[in-house]
DNA sequence: TTCAATACATAGTAACACTATGTAATGATG
DNA sequence: CATCATTACATAGTGTTACTATGTATTGAA
């Protein structure tokens, strides 16, 4: 549908915005990176998982292991400090990146 | 200024935007992009060119040597028909893409 | 019972563009 | 007059990123 290529980048920007509003775990931001971009972007897990131990790593999140009686384990990542100031500047970069395209896009003569 | 990764992607279609509207040599396009974009986008020689290369293997671009009296040779660049339904494509993906990235920036809950 | 969905994980790889470097000429600056 | 900036091309080597493929384990539906 979309080539990768255009995407990539862009991810940890979707992520960190997810995780603004509340904590999630991995397979529910993959679900729901689909139904807010109204089925745009689709991620496999291989995609994902490694993208939030990267950004685990930097410190932008950091996660826990929810402690209910579910079965199926879930890995909740929460937003930090440093995240949220991170994705305040890839907001801006991505502004900035958005409109010199469509300056572009627009044309030089035929505007 | 902009991450690199974020841009990623997004180049080739520029080249070919750039082509649309008329004949270009390299050094020319990366002057040109820095106008067009407000200084936005400012690509080393050793970025552009390869990618040049790339297009021109692929068929969506060809070049020519212009057979001008001047000393420092300029190698020209000329869209094909199939470079021209290839940027319609990427602008598409571009349009879709940029709205998805809308919607998840645009936020959740907080809309 | 077999497949789809849930939920995590990672090794290996491909694609892309950047860094660094090189050639060669001209004009400006100190 | 020497050195730097600009014009104009080129490529080998590298780093980043995300995708492919695969694996584990459970549950519910077909």
């Amino acid at each position: 549908m979309i080539d990768r290529e255009l995407i990539k980048g862009s991810i940890s920007i979707m992520v960190l915005e997810l995780l603004a509003d509340k904590d999630m775990y991995g397979y529910e931001m993959i679900k729901e990176l689909v139904r807010r971009s109204n089925n745009v972007f689709s991620f496999k897990e291989g995609t994902l998982y490694p993208i939030l131990h990267t950004l685990e790593k930097h410190g932008y999140i950091f996660s826990y292991w929810e402690d209910t009686a579910l079965v199926r384990k879930r890995k909740y990542y929460h937003i930090t400090d440093a995240g949220t100031k991170e994705l305040e500047k890839k907001r801006n970069q991505w502004r900035m990146f958005s409109e010199a395209m469509e300056l572009i896009l627009g044309g030089g003569s035929h505007a």
